[in-house]
DNA sequence: GAGTGGTCTAGACCACCCC
DNA sequence: GGGTGGTCTAGACCACTCC
């Protein structure tokens, strides 16, 4: 599972994130770097091509490879375009669940469409509201196809899904899409999350893909929006 | 300029968007294409790479390569991660802009600090409200550094700056880091973007980064919640 | 076993930057 | 001219899927 880019990746991450690499330090250049890790410079050039992606690294033609700066000083919850596995990791504190539904129901159109499943097929709906630090945060309606994720219980809907999925069922999440939108909170919302009238939600809806491609998961979460916001770097190609 | 694997995605994904290729459609393997193409196998593989990580493609070991799903049916306009080049590219409709205010100030320490610049350098600080069919849509404060793009005036603002960075400067955008939020609408919104008091905004904050990594943009853009919705789609690596 | 994509190599030539 | 990253080649071996 392991390859060489990955491992030269997961080093320089590393290094960058907990700062033995500083923000604007030139790293070592690609020909250095192959006999270093003892590999041809494509391995280097991918595995740096990954931080570049995720703005981590910038480099120049003809001078080097430098460290981004980071400039990450803002109070609410950074929610990444890049973190596929929910809620649980993106928060570093403690994440815990109130199951409000769960049931199964017949799959409408839409969702059929969206979970590349027939109409009327059964699927999980579960609702869940979503507390850090105690704090309620996220209501959440999941939509899952139990044809490929079985077995689904309250005990797994009290931790996290995805480790469930990843780490009972052994299969592995793949991709997500994800659209972002501002929407005037509910009744619902103002009930469970303690918004007044006029406090705004961030909604994310969310169709998740295993690494086979297959989709598996159709979502809507609904943020505090005092306490979230969606992070993403884009790279011109 | 143009490179061989930049020619190639820009054929699938012009195939893929026209409905050439549809979704779930298997495409040629790679050694096929390398044939078709004239190129090696590692350059085939670098432009569909692209296409994966923008989710129009998907691929199976011991398969094949196939055309994802799209499945974009709402009523939103999409702001795309991927699209750096301002509004007047992802609506497809007329943009038009009404200057509110265009000055020079002095920056100040947080601006300094995002644009690499010295507190108290002199700063562009524009505040447009941006029109799409004529109706009021977005208000955007921009802040840049004179140093790098020389020469704004009304002209440029009425139409569109980044226009005017490649076109007439000769500068290429690079990347961009952007933070989306939900708030809840001012006094300010409620009057240019005839908002009502409960209705929020979806706010995206941007630093943008011309190719040589210098950022030259923080801003600050309030949309109309009920008319754009952002989209991403992320990969696992 | 045949076909497919994933990784990796050892080199090549080029464009760009600085001296 | 010497150093750097960007692109590209022509192969190699492997993992996975299907027959």
């Amino acid at each position: 599972m392991s390859t060489k880019y990955r491992e030269i990746y997961n080093i320089f991450k590393e290094e960058i994130e907990n700062g033995t690499l500083k923000p604007n330090q030139k790293i070592s250049d690609e020909l250095t770097l192959c006999k270093k890790f003892n590999c041809s410079r494509m391995t280097i050039k991918k595995a740096l091509d990954i931080l570049v992606q995720e703005g981590l690294l910038f480099r120049k033609r003809g001078i080097g490879s430098f460290v981004m700066n980071s400039t990450n000083t803002h109070q609410r919850i950074t929610l990444s375009e890049r973190e596929l596995t929910g809620l649980t990791k993106s928060a570093k504190n403690s994440v815990t669940s109130k199951i409000l539904d769960f049931k199964l129901i017949f799959a409408n159109e839409t969702i059929a469409n969206f979970l590349n499943m027939k109409p009327n097929e059964p699927l999980y709906s579960i609702y869940r509201l979503r507390y850090i630090n105690n704090d309620p945060c996220v209501l959440e309606q999941t939509y899952m196809n139990p044809a490929l994720i079985p077995g689904i219980n309250e005990d797994i809907l009290h931790s996290s899904i995805y480790n469930y999925i990843e780490k009972d069922l052994k299969l592995r999440i793949g991709s997500a899409k994800k659209i972002t939108r501002a929407c005037i909170s509910n009744e619902t919302d103002h009930k469970y999350l303690l918004l007044e009238k006029e406090e705004p939600v961030l909604e994310i809806e969310q169709i998740a893909y295993l690494d086979n491609g297959i989709p598996f998961e159709y979502s809507f979460s609904r943020h505090r929006y005092d306490k979230f916001e969606f992070t993403t770097y884009s790279l011109r190609i």
